[in-house]
DNA sequence: GGTTGATATTTACGCGCGTCAAAAATAAAT
DNA sequence: ATTTATTTTTGACGCGCGTAAATATCAACC
């Protein structure tokens, strides 16, 4: 079928019997040529199947229709859902997504950014690191390139932020555990890097308060993104020291929860809201396998979705009309009570 | 610090006060040229911040220095991992690797191939899907650029294969399981994709009749990539209905063994191989996760570094030699048996 | 059939870089 | 200091494509 390659634009022209300059339109725009035209071409592209040179392509446009999509981590699994979401949502909407991992190392974020530069984005949709972050470094890519923030937000920096509402989500929980038993205390890291780990401790705080608890947060020493490890090891030496003031804990997130839970079930604790169950544990951010923890893991889904669609619209209407609002504007989700057996 | 932006290499080698075919030459290869000039042109650039823009230098090559990794599913974290792996070691060989998921879907598989082909790449290391694979379009790929297989292997396809022994592994686990206690009995997927659960399950037969006793084979119903789901609710059935022929179950991979263990959480077995249990249960590939199931998960640790860097390394020589085998080259690296509290 | 507005073609230039050949400069060796 | 080998510079061309201006063609309408 195919004869002797089409090496370019140009000896594709020939073949199809339509111009260079015409073709270069449809490859830039299909709609921006006349209907006929267009069936003629995509008539000789079956028969020829040529692709433009991306580099050649490229090599001019001081932008492309490329997006970066850089996550902290791809081996965590909440930011491996949401990276492909939004790496879906980019190839629905005709652009060419390239997702970065920065691999749990802060310093890689800006590396990342930085080698993206040179691929001249369209935009940039980033889910920082937080504290880990290089400030300055992403002011002032942001400068350069659309930027929208997602999962946790940096003040003040890029043309948008989309995450999920914490306060709400941490509200639900809490109340939840408050009313269906004893008040929880939070179970959390002790420097968390990241921003949603504050806010998460304060949204406790401020629930507990406003049902008139006292709220009592346990700190797990630890760095890095070991969570279930920290969780085991560090959770493991309070429930056997005792140390957890109530019978009900609320993780930080999911991973802290899963390490807690592997070291109450190697401790011999019965973890659940049954009536011969001695602690409850709960987590938040509905992490793939907290369906099948033992017990499965009462916890927060947050909406990965819907997140990720709206980071990816709101970059898209930014790099579509060429204006990005003076203040980043901010879109939280609700989270969702996801009931299981742990609590 | 940095004047007015440089914008291409012809500024860069006025400012430098390098030709620009010099230029040129250093960045292809920084010892192409002489040591002074080498120390003069990267003071220029500690002070420029200039890059040559990518898809000019593209243009023009046949080949560039990207490496394409193609897995069947990033959200696995198995293929995560080496994944991830394989990223570092093509970055620290100066390559520049792009990481794509088929996102499970084996069509997939094809799309990113193609859609590679226009990235020029120099090389791509693929871990196919296995049966779901589009046998012809990997083959045709092949021919037109350097490929090394990984994970699971397709015959006589690509220039290399870098696995796991199976046969090897299993053994391992099996004459374990025998010697420890009441010999296994198999859990897999009915109809399994993957190349490597077919060697698995004749492992495991080999193995068990090389030890005198009668292979059991139970097989769980379903499709796709949720194994933890399929694990669960099959499992949780066969559990129900005590349709393990013995007290000891491996299982064709530690997703499935997540699934099963829960299941039996869920009915109340104690699994593990004290005096006190009812059941004991093994996986295979050591799941980040395996460390943290309830209890925790006996089972074979592939190596995957040692897998990423050959596969890597494999593909760079032939890049760099340009020279492929005839016939592909396999090489597998042994497992180890990782005992834990489930088996 | 002639007019009009939209679309296609022709021609030509430029982008940033790779690369080649010849000339010039530099370094190493005698 | 002279020769020789190596490296750099100069000058020039080409790659595949975007894009602009002028011209030619087309489709539809009265």
């Amino acid at each position: 079928m195919a004869p002797n390659r089409i090496r370019n634009m140009e000896e594709f022209a020939s073949v199809s019997g339509i111009s260079r300059p015409t073709l270069s339109k449809y490859f830039n725009n299909p709609d921006s040529v006349r209907k006929s035209t267009r069936t003629r071409i995509e008539a000789a592209l079956e028969r020829y199947d040529y692709r433009p040179n991306i580099y050649a392509v490229n090599q001019n446009r001081q932008t492309t229709r490329n997006i970066g999509v850089v996550v902290p981590n791809l081996a965590d699994p909440f930011f491996n859902e949401i990276g492909r979401a939004v790496e879906v949502a980019c190839i629905e909407a005709g652009y060419s997504p390239i997702l970065l991992s920065s691999h749990g190392k802060p310093e890689l974020e800006a590396e990342n950014l930085e080698s993206l530069r040179s691929l001249k984005p369209a935009g940039v949709l980033l889910a920082p690191f937080g504290r880990g972050s290089d400030r300055k470094a992403i002011e002032k890519f942001s400068k350069q390139v659309p930027l929208v923030l997602f999962d946790a937000n940096i003040s003040d920096i890029g043309a948008a932020f989309i995450g999920t509402d914490n306060s709400q989500s941490v509200g639900l929980i809490v109340e939840y555990l408050c009313r269906s038993g004893e008040p929880p205390c939070l179970f959390e890291m002790e420097t968390p890097s990241n921003p949603n780990a504050l806010k998460r401790r304060e949204a406790y705080q401020l629930s507990m308060e406003a049902q008139g608890f006292e709220p009592r947060v346990l700190q797990a020493i630890g760095s890095g993104w070991d969570f279930e490890e920290i969780g085991q090891s560090e959770g493991g030496a309070l429930l056997r020291q005792g140390a957890f003031p109530t019978n009900t804990v609320l993780c930080s997130n999911d991973r802290l929860a899963i390490g807690l839970l592997s070291a109450a079930y190697k401790l011999g604790h019965k973890v659940g809201h049954g009536a011969d169950c001695d602690i409850r544990i709960a987590g938040h951010d509905d992490h793939p396998f907290s369906r099948f923890t033992c017990p499965s893991l009462t916890t927060i889904a947050q909406d990965y979705a819907a997140i990720a669609e709206r980071a990816a619209s709101s970059l898209f209407r930014i790099i579509e009309t060429d204006e990005s609002p003076l203040a980043p504007a901010e879109t939280l989700f609700e989270g969702k009570l996801v009931l299981r057996d742990s609590a």
